[in-house]
DNA sequence: CGAATAGTGTCTTTTAGACAATATACG
DNA sequence: CGTATATTGTCTAAAAGACACTATTCG
């Protein structure tokens, strides 16, 4: 090792640095349909278009901390799952400046994802449309409430791709599903999850063997209301 | 959004900046056994213990390149696949300053392993062993070539554990056992590198049966030599 | 031929898909 | 009772596991 690439090593404060951020992918499901949380960016660069909220990494504060503290004060939302997606390090990523950013996802239940739009009237429920491109994933489509095909800013596109493609990876060995959903749901609500991930439909009576031979699941006893047919049975997630 | 944040999302070079550094998992087989490269640290911290290679991002350096670069200047490889694992934030995993690290991992077939141990004598081939703690992993042990327990730097044991994690997750869905064989392999070697990442037994018939049904297999017609007993044919892998 | 491993056949068990029958709510 | 959906039963098809049998090479 030389001595320059030791200096290098040790000193690295004589280097220009990277900016460290975060952007969360908060996602939820607004009828049956996958759909996030997104804001309009009014100044340059990528004015007019939506983006994740997003924002630096400070220097005493974890990567998780800091998601943490952007849903806290981008979505006002406290306590929810945090996940690392993956890391977005292109060089020329946002034109700005040299902006490393490592991507988060929120799974929120109908519920916590309609507060956060109340709470937050600047963030737009965008639905995503994920065009079925075999298990590689591919490119996906936001759509405005209105139906109209949003631009995203940045690579924020390729970000929300990455977490729709880690969410259906994950659906059936890990218990991302159950975060999407309420305390109490059916098992066709289950199914309506999982079929929307998936962007497919399944097999009913397969799907409820599976789900319940997994374990992971305890009837309540306790039945949903209001209904205007036979009412289903209300479970519960319950770790294995 | 007050003056302040405005302030802070546009100039964030008025704040301290983490460092951002990529670290190395370089993955092959030994014995049959999963083989990690580390480095001896002589320096203040962790003096003594074995880490990862690893090095700091330049600004005008994509996440992805710096890897390749430090694989290149580590561990004398050119061109090997590298996929980004985790990164990893805590405030405190480095005591000298605040460092981010994108892990990496590199898988190796036998021969790019040995080379690179033999073209960088400092890195030395750790063997991995990996309790059975279940689908959800947990801490790895590392043995040197005379079989002592290796205590690992900073949090680089956290960063091993995930990347054997991943790889399990990754095995039949993906090429990933591929990457650690030689251009022609037989089944036997197949699920011999199937069983190691695993860490259990396979049934011979079942797993011909599953990767051959797979079609990511061609069959050469040409079979191993130097044999004591009955050769078996030669495969290759192919894109399906 | 004996030893060692490659490769295959087949039976059983498990899991998934298809489809329909039964059950239960509301009005 | 009619309608709509929940829940279950059952048949079939596909996949995985177990185990043993045959095949091929070396010396």
């Amino acid at each position: 090792m030389t001595e320059t690439d030791f200096l290098k090593d040790y000193d690295p404060s004589a280097f220009q640095r990277p900016s460290v951020a975060v952007d969360l992918v908060l996602l939820g499901l607004r009828d049956g349909r996958p759909t996030v949380l997104l804001l309009r960016r009014d100044q340059h660069p990528h004015a007019g278009r939506w983006a994740l909220p997003g924002g630096f990494v400070g220097i005493d504060e974890s990567l998780d901390a800091a998601a943490a503290r952007v849903l806290r004060e981008k979505a006002a939302i406290e306590g929810a799952r945090l996940e690392q997606l993956y890391t977005f390090g292109a060089v020329d990523r946002d034109p700005r400046m040299r902006i490393v950013s490592a991507a988060y996802l929120v799974l929120l239940t109908e519920t916590a994802f309609d507060a956060a739009a109340r709470a937050m009237p600047a963030l737009l429920p965008a639905a995503i449309h994920v065009p079925w491109a075999g298990e590689a994933g591919g490119p996906v489509n936001v759509l405005s409430p209105d139906n109209e095909k949003l631009t995203l800013a940045f690579d924020h596109a390729d970000i929300l791709a990455m977490a729709m493609l880690r969410l259906r990876g994950k659906l059936d060995y890990s218990d991302v599903a159950f975060a999407l959903l309420p305390e109490l749901f059916t098992l066709r609500q289950l199914q309506d999850v999982h079929e929307a991930i998936l962007g497919t439909s399944l097999n009913k009576p397969a799907f409820r063997r599976r789900l319940l031979d997994k374990g992971w699941l305890a009837a309540t006893g306790a039945y949903e209301a209001g209904t205007a047919y036979r009412p289903a049975e209300l479970y519960r997630f319950q770790r294995p």
